[in-house]
DNA sequence: AACAATTAAATTGTGCACAACTCAATTGTC
DNA sequence: GACAATTGAGTTGTGCACAATTTAATTGTT
């Protein structure tokens, strides 16, 4: 019974914790792409939208911020670098005149065999065994949805 | 064996999958954060300085910096706008006067008051058990850990 | 067909985050 | 004590991230 008071006294203080770790850790994550990502000419963001159009593509802005959680407050100017880089090319669809389908030029398609090395760098900068992973997935999946429903 | 050729081959996929869950489960929770602060008129990573000074106080915009993994390049500014905000006093060290030492005004110190029910709300809207988030939180702390070694 | 409501992108404005640089104060070495 | 090296803040520039607004295209309703 103590044990369940003393828990939820410092159940705040954990929690808090929490989410100072999760700052922290995702920034040092993004920090380990940076040098790694720097080699292909794209920032941690970037990566994620050609990470998306490598699976499939063409993909309308809308359609990639679906995918990533990003508005096109953030896309529209991404995309425009990107584009401005070469790897991306920015049409209006024929059907629906207010999209724009995203779609890879040839070295936006050719980058992918630069980037098939990143994923192996970073594991090896991680220090968690698969299982870890695993369930650090799983949990942070969990965490997300519950945080998502609460707004 | 044939299991452990096939974890192999995931592992990056599933590590590329941590980060970006890493990344989205950040963005979830400062977005609970962001309407909760609101009402102290407060971003996240001025609450987060402003936690680390109703700690101990004064503190220079080193040991800011160090406690919170910030550079000047982030935080003046940032201090700059919670002294604006009235909450924070900044004046240059007798000592040593390259260093700046940030002070709490009586508002500032006032609103630790109003910001001790934060916690709780963030932690109603996480869904994860007082085990779970702890576990969370070593695994987080050990993966930050590692990717800084890796830089 | 007319027109209100909705949707897709873009734009504007604010605030991190970080690299690269500047400048002044301090420390270490001779 | 002189002076090079280091340290602490600040500034500038680039790139997210997101709220709020704008504009144009589409859809739904009558």
């Amino acid at each position: 019974m103590l044990a369940i008071v003393i828990a939820m006294s410092e159940a705040p203080r954990l929690n808090r914790q929490v989410c100072f770790a999760l700052y922290s850790a995702s920034k040092a994550a993004t920090a380990v792409y940076r040098p790694v990502l720097e080699g292909l000419g794209l920032t941690y963001p970037q990566y994620l939208v050609m990470l998306v159009l490598w699976e499939d593509e063409p993909r309308s802005v809308r359609e990639l911020g679906a995918e990533l959680g990003l508005d096109s407050g953030t896309l529209s100017p991404l995309l425009k670098r990107l584009e401005s880089l070469g790897f991306v090319e920015r049409r209006r669809s024929a059907e629906d005149e207010r999209r724009v389908e995203v779609h890879l030029t040839e070295a936006g398609n050719a980058l992918s065999e630069q980037a098939k090395a990143v994923p192996q760098r970073l594991a090896d900068a991680a220090g968690l065994s698969a299982h870890e992973l695993a369930q650090l997935h799983d949990t942070l999946e969990r965490l997300t949805a519950a945080l998502h429903s609460a707004i």
